[in-house]
DNA sequence: TTGTAAGCGTTATCAA
DNA sequence: TTGATAACGCTTACAA
């Protein structure tokens, strides 16, 4: 690994020209730029971040925490933000926040350390603690929100809901049971219920709700009781694409066929929904733009929280109902 | 941020002995040690990662390389990386290889002037141009076996898709149809291609197989032509699960049952073949355990190759052929 | 058991 | 336009 020094060395300049060169700072004439880069290239320079970062006490690391690696929403807020930052020339840490962001505090504490120059937390609310360890380093949460102390992300969730369940009421259905998520764990369920709740009471519709955990398994069994506190729901509105595409297979596996029987709904677009058949007609969220924009905000500075738009993505769960 | 100066002229001790307390080195009195972990305590302090990596010559990152953050195979094997590497106190920082890994020797390069203790390179073979840029970095690739040149963790894809095919056969399918992937791009379907043509060619089977591109939706036109070229297949063998998940949903929706009608198996098991109904039955590896071992090999310098086991999973969308 | 001091590779200040 | 030189925060001989 050649060092700042032996370039120097071999373009008979001294390191602080060659850094000057190599971050393109003013205070050097083109001849010796052009012996700089020639070093520079034969011996495949290549400044060490390390050392550059205890320098600059600003290091080319973003954090992003997710509450899973292979969460499927977080997957896709991550990638938004692995091309921004490597557009940006920053390195992406990655780091898991377990269930109730557990281990967020340990790794705010060694992105801390890495000196990170922002960290981006996925599906997870900034706590005044996690504010508080994170010291000077700048954070920002996506798809999820937080009043407005902390910066964030998100669409609006009660609108989007709301948005959602008046679309199926358009339709004509009037029976919609919602399948929603555990609110105490996951912030943004509570929002998306009141959105359901709203519409459904607006329309004068009863609402009909049962809990799961937003993963696959837990919608059969809360579909079925679903279905038994109204065996005729001609619709059901499931909080994530993974219960929606449970409840579309549990239907058909029921002998229900969708959309002709009962037209399912989804949430959040994830590749879920078109792993289905009929692929599930889902709530969209722009997430890889949200990684995208986090890292940006993280890295402008401005750090502003920004409602994003949602929008309903029609595949083939939707329908009228059946006119009986 | 406090420094280890800080925190030696609170404890009245120099910032050596700090260093051999913070490290556990020997060579400290209890009556110091004490004082020096209440320092510690009381400024909050931590190490800075930047000059500990300078000074060691060794940063305490993991780089892991995947052809697509949001790729389901990659997310587990991610996974894997991220537990054992923060339980050795490692930080992860992700890249992409994109398709052709034409971004890895970008990422290669910046992880070596991170120092890295080592890179993870999960379905991408590393290439002597890499293993060059590289430098001192050791590289290990994950779920893909490429000659004994370079180390990797893998399972033997040509045996396990024998093994598969075997299984189909046993149960009594003759008409086997393969949707096998891209030969050129991903370096595991050629083995997988041979394993099941070993498999047709010694039970005097004929072979009849069709390419996707391993994507969901390059399955449903490859199985037309599956299907054009023998109407009469009574199974299905896909050489990935979103192939696989296509192909049910996509029999299902030509009015074929599964598994009764025709049979289908999926390959890597990744949450995707849960995802449809019946569940996918599917040729099992070990992905986060590559993971966890991957990281292990790049500590522990051995890095040896190794084969894992792989392990057929029986759900729902195999069994018996009908008898006609 | 403890402290002093050098130095990891870089950038930034200052002087030339 | 350039070059010395001093840090950045830490670890590690070596000395005491």
């Amino acid at each position: 690994m050649a060092t700042i020094r032996d370039v120097a060395r071999r373009a008979g300049v001294s390191p602080a020209t060659v850094s000057r060169v190599v971050n393109g700072l003013p205070g050097f004439s083109s001849a010796t730029e052009e012996r700089v880069r020639e070093a520079v290239e034969q011996l495949g320079y290549e400044p060490d971040t390390l050392a550059r970062g205890l320098k600059t006490m600003q290091s080319s690391v973003m954090g992003v925490l997710a509450p899973a690696v292979s969460d499927a929403l977080a997957s896709e807020v991550m990638s938004g933000v692995e091309s921004a930052a490597r557009q940006q020339g920053y390195s992406v840490v990655l780091g898991r926040t377990g269930a109730g962001s557990e281990y967020a505090l340990g790794y705010l504490r060694s992105l801390k350390t890495f000196r990170a120059a922002g960290v981006v937390l996925i599906s997870a609310a900034i706590t005044p603690e996690m504010r508080r360890v994170a010291g000077r380093v700048p954070l920002i949460s996506v798809a999820i929100r937080d009043g407005a102390t902390f910066p964030s992300l998100a669409i609006d969730d009660e609108k989007a809901a709301y948005d959602a369940t008046v679309h199926l009421l358009r339709l004509g259905h009037r029976r919609i049971g919602l399948l929603a998520g555990d609110v105490g764990s996951v912030l943004v369920n509570a929002p998306r219920e009141r959105g359901y709740l709203r519409a459904m009471r607006e329309a004068g519709a009863s609402p009909i709700l049962e809990r799961g955990n937003s993963l696959y398994d837990s919608a059969p069994p809360a579909l079925g009781r679903l279905l038994e506190r109204d065996p005729d729901l001609t619709a059901v509105f499931a909080l994530s694409d993974e219960m929606g595409a449970a409840v579309v297979n549990e239907l058909q596996r029921r002998g229900r066929r969708v959309p002709e029987d009962v037209s399912v709904l989804g949430f959040d677009n994830t590749r879920t929904s078109r792993h289905v058949h009929p692929a599930l007609s889902t709530v969209a969220q722009p997430l890889e733009r949200m990684g995208e924009l986090a890292v940006q905000s993280l890295l402008d500075g401005t750090g502003r929280s920004k409602i994003l738009p949602h929008r309903l993505i029609e595949r083939g769960s939707t329908s009228r109902p059946r006119r009986d």
